[in-house]
DNA sequence: CACCTATGATTACACCGTAAACATGAGGTT
DNA sequence: AACCTCATGTTTACGGTGTAATCATAGGTG
């Protein structure tokens, strides 16, 4: 199969087109930079970008749900490099690596909140999630799992990640929803001080 | 403009129809509560829902994000209603009241995520959204925000409510969107208990 | 009664997701 | 090299949606 000189980590799937499944994840991930909507996100506007024929897409995604979880995949590798990425800011396995965390999970949905509200709910129903989608959303969550489990003693780590998850994740969605005022929507870096901010508040005291 | 024996309550727009505006709100809710996504809210299947004909809607509503908005306006009252009660439901001005309002919370997201998704984020931009739903999400918060304000000092209470309300968004959000567990996700009361466990829960010692 | 306006119905158009039939070109077989 | 096969992309068609424009009617007012 290789007596061309055609690169072979192109030739899956290339006879017309490059890569065409490829080329229409990145074209719905720029429909969605591009400031759209999860509902902007569409089969024939995807086809459209991607330079392609309108049913093109049917030829690599059985449906259109199945093109925006492919979409919505790559938003949760994303996410957990970010994850990762501000993990490894801080030196030691200190608390600071999660504020961290917590500002660049924030700071990601702000910048992206159209991909990041299709990674979060975006149409397809739960439990018709494929798995490369789960696998890739449990993943994120592992980052930040791992690092509050360096943090507290084992029994209640569980617990505590999923505070912690559940109180970024409210963050973000408020704040891209427009909950909270103009100011902090519209400029990440707010968003992510007020996520560390929140995440270093002391509980209600009684 | 009395002199008939029509209720004037009713006769605001009760020429052919009792009263459509009111008819189509009740239609998109029961959508909504027939376990139909904001996307399965249409324009026509609400009209349909409500016995009337297609673009009836128009004369009520300038478009489809209205109606909507409509809808919403009518789940953050609700909210508030069972926001306010779960906080009665204690005795005193405990930190009791505050949990019981975040159980409900979660709790309402879960018997309703479809009107739960709508409320938040679902299609409107921000900014573009009526002031009626602004106001109304403002009666819900402010709900939340008055018992946080009983128990902490004025000065950090803003972020207190601030950071409470993310929490039990976030879980609600999660929740609802499948990614904390299929047992949680069926069972309201499984979700509110959770809510109530990561509440109480202390933040990471260090 | 005649009239006016609010309300609802019809029709039409562009867009979308999906299915079916068709066209084309790469690769292996002879 | 000639041919066949099948994966890939295109075209056409159908039902559904949101929206604009036009028509029809019910209810109160003079």
């Amino acid at each position: 199969m290789s007596t061309s000189t055609i690169d072979p980590s192109l030739t899956k799937g290339g006879y017309h087109h490059g890569d065409l499944r490829e080329a229409l994840v990145a074209a719905g991930l720029s429909i969605l930079e591009d400031g759209g909507d999860p509902t902007s996100l569409g089969l024939r506007e995807t086809a459209r970008r991607a330079g392609v024929s309108a049913m093109a897409p049917y030829r690599h995604f059985p449906d259109k749900d199945a093109l925006l979880a492919a979409v919505a995949t790559v938003g949760f590798e994303r996410l957990r490099a970010a994850l990762a990425a501000a993990d490894q800011g801080g030196e030691g396995a200190d608390r600071e690596a999660l504020y961290a965390q917590g500002a660049a999970y924030v700071a990601f949905a702000c910048a992206q909140p159209g991909l990041f509200r299709l990674m979060f709910g975006g149409g397809t129903r739960p439990g018709a999630r494929p798995q490369a989608l789960c696998e890739a959303s449990a993943a994120a969550y592992a980052v930040l799992a791992a690092r509050v489990a360096t943090l507290v003693p084992g029994a209640s780590a569980a617990d505590e990640a999923l505070r912690s998850w559940a109180l970024v994740h409210g963050i973000a969605s408020l704040v891209i929803d427009g909950l909270v005022g103009e100011a902090v929507r519209i400029d990440p870096q707010a968003a992510a001080a007020l996520a560390g901010r929140l995440l270093r508040l002391e509980p209600i005291p009684g």
